[in-house]
DNA sequence: GCTATCGAGTCAAGTAACTTGATGTGATCG
DNA sequence: CGATCACATCAAGTTACTTGACTCGATAGC
């Protein structure tokens, strides 16, 4: 099945995959669809159906009520992975305008709402010049909106990695004017200024470098039942989930599913999960930063 | 620009597009990127690098000491939408595994860290079966794994639409059992059953139909000058934000941003914004229930 | 019933698109 | 300095794809 694989063009794997995908998730397709979406003839199409049928004669079958080729009830798939997540991946993005339906091999869209606030497209320019200097070891200048709402107009930062949480997207940089590491909100970067080489060695960003693991189990306030339920939903193993994490990252993973509220104070199920060893955490995370702000003062001083 | 691109075939089309993409984020690319990429000869590679320069003159030239086309100063991209978005997505879905890198067209792949807590992926058939059931108007015996932990051997719903929240995929459904409309967690159904017919009416889902302002501000516990940033983040006008939501969605929307919770317990800091109606918002989507549920008796009596 | 239509299959001939093969050029490297 | 590498270009051969013409079976309209 994979032998002739590697021999076929590029368009025509692709055409053979959107057969795959549409057998798949549709049950269902039409010579017409073939044509339409890759701008071929018919005959084309014919041809390619063939081959396909040669690959896999198990798959399909051909209904003349139907006007339609026809997923036959052991159905493999030849092509595509069964990747249900960037079906509906893809979903998401067709919503959210992100991608066009003709970008997808998508027949009809099913019904889907998506429930978020959306925020504010950041500038594409931004992006690409912080990912510039993450590439090239540039540090930047950059105009940031701070969380107190002061424009700072000109700050430098020596970005080095990317980070996304919650629908956010963080950017993990050295801070000149404050001589350590912290994370920029993406959609807060106004515009990119100048870029020079940076000196600055990103091992020293401690609090990125250590992993440490979150200890996380279901909230014992619920009932024992809801429990069992929360561990199995999140793939604990004994009722725990060790989770390594990057100790500056943390902080955002412990937002979003409310890990940094004292417990007692949210209703349960506001609070499935808790982290048992919440103390440790910060504690490793404050001496990692303590220690990178250190260090980088030695290398300043060693200049 | 847009005059010659109709009648070009699909495969070139889409090799255009990979040169303009990578000229676009990474500012350069090589002819062998193109020929590897796409499984072609140099030769062709070279004949489409020049039909591009035909179309785009001004966005490439070649560094001899690059060796690789590099991306003018006045570059402007020619084919691909400058959706930061999308590049985002595919970011996101390569971390996690959703699709090969080959699938894309990113050269280096930047550091990124993805933080959240992975849950167990869906069976495909289940989703699939869903898809059908949403289309053909079926209704379809499930197996779900409730709240409580219990699992229910056999329930039958009638699936009408998706939704999507906080990184959870839902189910709107009839359910047979309580003749009443509500949400099923994607992850929680275990497996699909036998499918019959519908003859539920979806339009009597008037918790889903209907859709209600939410009316959002920041938190004015936040210093004024927070309110303000927060206001900017979210797109508000005027210091607030009117989101029309459906219903029976409202609560995933409040409990992803902790608009559930009572002002003046969580920290300004974890509450950013407030849902200014929420009570009017509670007792619409109790109110839209109750008729539903009566609609249904109604129905069910008139049979 | 009869005919129009529609989507598919096929044969044939022509035209791109893409291939292999050969040759030349400027820049880098040991 | 020749060796190598990435690109350009000319030529000839092979596929992939095209348009054009014809057939077939199921469905819808009169």
């Amino acid at each position: 099945m994979e032998e002739s694989g590697e021999r076929l063009r590029w368009g025509v794997q692709r055409r053979l995959e959107f057969i795959d995908f549409r057998l798949f998730w549709d049950g269902r397709f039409n010579r017409s669809d073939l044509s339409a979406t890759f701008g071929i003839s018919a005959q084309q199409a014919s041809s390619d159906i063939g081959q396909y049928e040669k690959i896999a004669p198990a798959n399909l079958r051909y209904d003349r009520t139907e006007k339609a080729y026809i997923r036959s009830g052991d159905f493999a798939p030849a092509f595509i992975g069964q990747t249900i997540e960037r079906y509906l991946l893809q979903l998401v993005a067709i919503e959210n305008r992100w991608m066009r339906p003709e970008d997808t091999w998508f027949d009809a869209i099913p019904p889907v709402e998506l429930i978020t606030l959306g925020r504010r497209p950041t500038d594409s320019t931004v992006l690409l010049r912080v990912l510039d200097a993450v590439r090239k070891r540039q540090e930047i200048d950059i105009s940031y909106a701070s969380l107190t709402g002061s424009v700072q107009p000109s700050r430098t930062i020596a970005p080095h990695a990317l980070a996304h949480s919650a629908g956010r997207w963080y950017v993990r940089s050295w801070s000149k004017d404050h001589n350590d590491f912290r994370d920029y909100n993406l959609n807060r970067i106004a515009t990119v200024g100048d870029h020079r080489p940076s000196t600055i060695d990103t091992a020293l960003d401690f609090e990125w470098v250590h992993q440490f693991n979150l200890d996380i189990r279901p909230n014992p306030k619920l009932s024992p039942e809801r429990q069992v339920a929360v561990a199995a939903e999140h793939g604990m193993t004994d009722g725990r989930l060790l989770r390594p994490c990057r100790l500056s990252l943390s902080f955002y993973l412990m937002s979003e599913y409310n890990l940094d509220v004292e417990p007692g104070i949210l209703k349960p199920e506001k609070q499935q999960i808790v982290l048992q060893n919440r103390d440790e955490v910060t504690q490793a995370r404050a001496l990692s930063r303590q220690m990178s702000i250190e260090a980088l003062a030695r290398a300043l001083e060693g200049i």
